[in-house]
DNA sequence: GGAAGCATGTAAAGTGTTACATGATTTT
DNA sequence: AAAATCATGTAACACTTTACATGCTTCC
């Protein structure tokens, strides 16, 4: 089997002491989600493989009449996330965001839909600081007190990378506004 | 047809005065690869699409006996690019960072390799940023004469996004590295 | 004369998502 | 009692990339 990062990522997870399949889910909704999103469908091949591979295994542990499974690591999976950690190759990062691609052509449009397009991308990243600061930064934050510190560390520079650029944009609208109103020329 | 982002990546280039899928192809790794990354092998069918479609049409323009075709939008190829540049549904940015994954779940590593995995990430950032004011904006710049101005923003605030990640990342390092040479605690 | 770049396209493979299918438990 | 949430898993589909296949032109 050959390890990807969602491997490492659900590994991640349950050295973080996270036991079934559909709470890793719900955990990286709230937390891996902006720079590695996942899907359930993702989530359940991806244990039966680590399964497989020898690297967590399972025991059941049903709530009621509701089955449920709970994995761990198994020595070889914390050295395998540990190697992966400590590992020198870096992947690049990839980025899709439509957004900018508007922004990239706005040329083609009147100065009105310009200031609009920067107000729509300012405000969308304002709101997405917002919401990791108060939906994510707190349930990290728990986490901190016991020692695992990295997780609100990155939740931190995501919502400061996204007000960061909610910033500037409000400098280049502000900009194009004042060209706008002293030239009177809307193109 | 349905379009699709990269169907908008293509009209817009086409718009830009790019005329080959070869060029368009060249421009994107050079302008849009940091937010919308593009293989020729989407290039082509896209275009032959967007022929059948009617928004573009194709003209031969061989250079000596190597064949090359000429792309132009349409009028209908116009008006649906500026419809896009103008709608106000955006999709979410979609990010998939595995240095970031790591850095999410260093906790797990000892205190050195911690902050050698901040050092990288942060050399990392620092590097797209020159990359992009080094080899884009200059380009970029030169559009900009001809009143072209958008494609040097986004290269701009892509530069300055690493840029800022950089030194967050940069003061996070020395905040740990303090702290360890305070406590002497290497975890 | 060779290497790098220009130019077009297809096929196979990989990766991941949405939708489907099912049912129990907890909260309102 | 209904709605939301917990919980597992599969199948079909969408999208993209890598690799393949080919050949001309310009630069060194």
């Amino acid at each position: 089997m050959k390890l990807t990062a969602p491997s490492y990522l659900i590994l991640g997870m349950l050295r973080l002491g996270i036991r079934s399949g559909y709470g890793i889910k719900k955990a990286a909704d709230v937390s891996t989600k902006h720079f590695w999103p996942m899907s359930l469908a993702k989530v359940y091949p991806e244990l039966a493989s680590l399964e497989d591979a020898g690297l967590i295994v399972r025991s059941d542990d049903p709530h009621g009449a509701r089955s449920r499974h709970s994995y761990e690591p198994t020595e070889a999976g914390e050295q395998a996330l540990l190697a992966w950690l400590g590992s020198l190759r870096d992947a690049p990062p990839h980025v899709r965001d439509e957004r900018l691609l508007r922004l990239f052509f706005a040329d083609a449009l009147p100065r009105d839909d310009q200031l609009a397009l920067l107000r729509r991308l300012r405000e969308s990243d304002e709101a997405a600081a917002a919401w990791i600061r108060q939906e994510i930064v707190p349930l990290a934050g728990a986490a901190e007190q016991a020692g695992t510190r990295f997780p609100v560390a990155v939740a931190r520079l995501s919502a400061d990378i996204y007000s960061f650029a909610a910033r500037w944009l409000a400098d280049f609208e502000a900009e194009l506004a004042a060209e706008t109103r002293s030239t009177g020329n809307d193109r």
